[in-house]
DNA sequence: TTGTATGCGTTATCAC
DNA sequence: GTGATAACGCATACAA
């Protein structure tokens, strides 16, 4: 490996010089600086980052975590995210899974973007008091090292319960995320306070999963006590897509038979037959904020919790009670 | 930051004999070496992975680099590389576009995949010539240390084409990938081959980009000099999803006045009325297959590139002439 | 079994 | 403007 010692070797010049020359110090001549610079080019040197990373005590690497690589949800938003970082000079790196969580503690990275159930919230706060600076997009956490971006998943659940409730249903199946997911309770929440608040409106739990088996399974639930229409509200798209899929086997109706709303607006949506229903955010902004925050705290700027929007997107998949 | 020192300092030893023992060295007795590890654990001390990196030159990381994070390919595929890097005590990061390029040759990671057209070829092998490992899933390209792990697009296209012709097809339009991609131009060669060999079979070429995007525009042409049912060969799912989307907005129907088959069995497919005829591969058991070659090559064994391989999947996409 | 000493490749603080 | 030199935190050959 060629290092900074074989380039001041090769210019007759101290290694001090050749560093400071590599990082267009103005306390070289630019005489000798393009001299070493061009020795640098013909020898092919690059910088060995552990060494920076030792010396510097930071890496300019922001990490993603997320707690599996198959979610739909995560393109936009990690495109957001290293648009942010790259135009601030950081690299993002994404990780998933147990092993993966050394990063922060090892200071491989200088601080970590979570949306990963791996992580319990005690493992965080360690960190965090280890001063690891830390953006949480999955649940509540209170931290002088730690920023919360969370959708407004009781504007969005709230959303979609009205609409429902709108179209005149009075029996609406919820379907929620795995239990103890933030995510699932935060819009369950929403759900039973509008719900509650409107006349004659029963609605019924299903407990899923956010996966698509889960709205399979709640599909059958739904198909076994059905007497009349009903109106289904899935915390999630892809639970959706699932319990459209399971549904259109049979001789029931999607918007017709059994009324169906989501929440993400994930694309498949767009291409499903009759279009979902469903709550919109933009993925890319929510991605962009976690990034921009956890900047700044690494820059030690003072930052409050921030919140992202979201939207009703109507669709056929909801038809008039 | 607590470092060993602050440990042995601790524990009235020396650094070396606290980083014997934190390294599970046979070297120290079982009594200092507890009382060492329990102070470590007290001083809640995590090793630097700088420091660390600095001095064993390897980073125990694995990096997988992608074109960008929206593909729909990529969440099985980075699970496969996962599994099998964890497995053997690596990390998998995840990295995407030019900025990143610098984890290699920096040495942040001990070896790459990539499945990511913004390296070039020429840069590859100046990485490879400094004795980087790497693994490509999107060209050909010879040097003792980059191994080959390619779809066999060559079957797949050929399948695709003879599946078309089998139904009885005449008019075959090709959906390319965009300009210079390897997998397209390896598609589009078996295409030509299997379709020039077939008696009375003519075949049309729309250049694409792999996007949905891409197919919608293939449609607009498709739909314009439409006269008589047609056979399309998109030569990815991405492009045959934009497509199929866009003729359905018109009164011909999918499978029956435009016949329709794709390539990489994306999930989406499976959700599409009627079903679209693609192309299968494990998108698991190639990742899982790079990352295999890539920690062997590291570990300076011998390897031979790889193929997987692929099969036909039947949709009503496709029907008879 | 433990301690001493050196070096990994950089950056940065001093002198000169 | 340039050059010694000392860290950064860790691993390890060698000495004791």
């Amino acid at each position: 490996m060629v290092s900074i010692k074989d380039i001041a070797k090769k210019a007759g010049v101290s290694i001090s010089t050749v560093s400071y020359a590599l990082n267009g110090s103005s306390k070289v001549t630019d005489e000798t600086s393009s001299r070493i610079l061009a020795i640098a080019r013909e020898l092919n040197y690059v910088p060995n980052a552990a060494a920076r990373n030792l010396k510097k005590r930071e890496t300019k690497i922001i990490g993603a975590f997320l707690t599996d690589f198959k979610g739909e949800v995560y393109g936009e938003l990690l495109d957001g995210m290293k648009k942010v970082c790259n135009a601030q000079g950081y690299d993002l790196i994404v990780c998933s899974g147990k092993q993966s969580h050394r990063m922060l503690p090892e200071r491989m990275i200088d601080g970590a973007v979570i949306l990963d159930q791996t992580f319990t919230s005690e493992e965080l706060l360690m960190y965090a008091d280890r001063n690891h600076k830390i953006v949480v997009l999955d649940r509540e956490l209170d931290h002088p090292n730690i920023n919360q971006v969370l959708l407004d998943n009781k504007a969005g659940a709230s959303l979609a319960t009205e609409y429902l409730v709108e179209q005149g249903h009075q029996k609406i199946y919820i379907v929620t995320g795995p239990p103890g997911s933030f995510d699932s309770e935060q819009r369950m929440k929403a759900v039973k306070l509008v719900s509650d608040r409107a006349a004659n409106v029963e609605w019924i739990e299903i407990v899923g999963d956010f996966n698509k088996s889960g709205g399979e399974r709640a599909a059958e639930q739904i198909l076994q006590e059905y007497n009349r229409p009903a109106a289904v509200f899935c915390l999630n798209d892809e639970m959706a897509v699932g319990l459209c899929n399971r549904i259109s086997d049979t001789e029931l109706r999607i918007g017709e038979h059994i009324h169906v709303v989501g929440f993400d607006n994930i694309e498949l949506t767009r291409y499903m037959q009759p279009r979902l229903a469903t709550i919109d955010y933009s993925k890319h902004k929510w991605g962009a904020l976690a990034c921009e925050q956890l900047l700044k705290m690494i820059a030690d700027e003072k930052v409050e919790h921030e919140r992202v929007y979201v939207t009703l997107v109507k669709g056929e998949s909801v038809g008039k009670a």
